[in-house]
DNA sequence: TATGAATGAGTGTTCATTCAT
DNA sequence: CATGAATGAACACTCATTCAT
């Protein structure tokens, strides 16, 4: 009895997942508006009418498939990190990793970086959705704590270098994503950490 | 006679004036998919089908749009830098005017940290749409300038440093206009810069 | 459970007979370019969204209402020409039945002598689409058998004298349909048999 | 000045004329629902606006192009037959000229036996334009002489006989502008003729 | 007369959402 | 819970027609 009960629980749950990545795939692959909830239904292989179930409509699942999306990411983020003791190692690798996770996927960089934003709408309708804050809130703590080290000068401003940090990964990576980028993105993430590192190396 | 053919002439202009004027406001405000062509030809006080006198299509109208907005911002930046003679004071004043330019009208900023994005169709569909390029060599040429003159080091790769600056105006820009930075983007904005000149004081 | 299974799959076939039903009714009031969708839907009583579940387009609805109609019209005509053994007196029957088949329903009649016409660009677009060859290839037949029967002389060409009879009709119909022939169709048809009876009188 | 004045009207019959023309041609490869306006006045060498000013709007441009049309190739037809003296021989000349005719501009065909039908609308809203009307007049006119002058049996309906010539030419006609018929024309026409004149042999 | 820029009504088609089964 | 057939609102784009010049 508990077994079934648990294992048509874990049904759900299967088909709920099924579903936020089928929404992650096609939401990627085709953006917000031109993804359809019959084609996120047909690759999840339920019915259309089932998406309903989970969700209460295609914002709805846009917003839980990228919160999803994001945390997971991130935790996968954090994870990877742990091999490194300091902040300002942590911090310097951050960098590198985070671009290569996205460069893993094309798809699903393209949802990060250029799908997150259009959504205005969401951001207005649902101000409880506040995917990037939780990045910034991150990379600023790792930053706080490289001060409180003595690896960053205390002049610096945490929010303010974290904004850096992120909006150089987003914007380098939203220029390989929409292809205007001759440079390889492998490339232009070295470059760029090597300028950071300089400079770092200096803030000593 | 001549009077008046100028002021035939004057008028198409107006009116294609007007319609990308109300294109980018309603572009910015609605985002490309939901903005209705309708919208843009009442705000223009035009009809429907005028739109499509001086436009192909809306792609077509939103590619323009942006075109010249982006034409036209980057024109103004450049002239208000002329005040200065050195390539690194250029460069340190554009990442200020920049978003400061940006800062005074919320919609023209969304439309170019937002929309300039999700438009993954139309860097596909028309690869000679590059509006961000004329950014990126901009900056990437005063930094070579800088280097030159031997106010930065030549260590450093000129388009990644260009990638850093223009990130970064694009991740505070966005955060602002997404509503999702409490801090005000003027204080930021300073925070930001005074990073970027501890740095390059340390640069020399 | 069986009767159940059965009567959805009759409601799928009852929406889409509804549909073609409409579609000739509509087609043939008002042709094909000033047909709307939503007037055959309407009449239907389904959705308009309702009409692509069954059809790909307002083409593909055109055609398939054809299609059915030609090929019902001339599984009846056959059905009813069996009672005649004789190749030579089903083939004068043929064109009475055929004719007062058309009288019966001006509408289809108009379908079927105007509209049949008018869509060039589906002869040129769907080549596949032959809905009058069956007649010729039918009739031709006919009067094939007639000549192996010795009821036709073998000097008349079939196919020639298979144009000949259905363009006849198909020529009185439209006068009919049209409303410029002030005669009764029934008359006309009735005269222009005896025309053909007198001439194949002599034929023998 | 008188000749000014001419030359005016001359210039104004010019304009109309090939206003008229462009509109046959452009009618003829397009259909009607397909033609634009700006087509035919571009093809005319006039403004749109200019059209408005010698036709009431596209369904007059419409009917007149027709009219004048049928009007011109009845009457270079009926000036070829003019070498025939008797009645029965300019019948059996019609049928094949009226065809070569044709033939001679797929285009025109295409604008008599296609377009000339699926314009009910045209005939309701006009019931003065009765273009085919004067064809069956002029070939049943024919029969009656030729039944005076005996070379016909009296027991034929001249009308009757009229529209199997005329459906006969127009069925064939017809299907080889919709590009149904994979026999030549031209030798179907001679086949039909054949059966024709075979059967007219017997009628003496 | 002649122009052609401007108009705006009109429509095929899509797709998020619902609900009877 | 699950289904998927049915719905119908929404919208880009066309083009006959007008009218100021």
């Amino acid at each position: 009895m508990k077994e079934k009960k648990i294992s048509v629980e874990d049904k759900k749950l299967q088909k709920r997942d099924a579903i936020i990545k089928s929404a992650i795939e096609v939401f990627a692959q085709k953006g917000f508006h031109n993804a359809k909830i019959s084609d996120i239904a047909k690759r999840a292989k339920v019915a259309d009418g089932t998406v309903y179930l989970y969700f209460n409509n295609k914002d709805d699942l846009m917003i839980q498939a990228m919160s999803e999306l994001l945390t997971e990411k991130l935790f996968e983020l954090k994870k990877r990190l742990t091999v490194e003791k300091k902040a300002i190692n942590k911090l310097y690798r951050f960098f590198q990793i985070h671009a290569q996770a996205l460069t893993g996927d094309r798809n699903v960089a393209r949802f990060i970086t250029v799908e997150l934003r259009q959504c205005q709408e969401f951001y207005e309708k649902y101000p409880e959705f506040t995917p990037i804050a939780d990045y910034i809130d991150f990379v600023e703590d790792l930053i706080t704590q490289a001060i409180e080290d003595g690896d960053i000068r205390k002049e610096i401003n945490p929010r303010a270098y974290a904004m850096i940090l992120l909006g150089t990964v987003d914007f380098v990576v939203t220029q390989w994503v929409l292809g205007k980028d001759n440079m390889s993105l492998e490339k232009t993430i070295e470059q760029i950490s090597q300028v950071f590192q300089l400079k770092t190396a200096l803030l000593l």
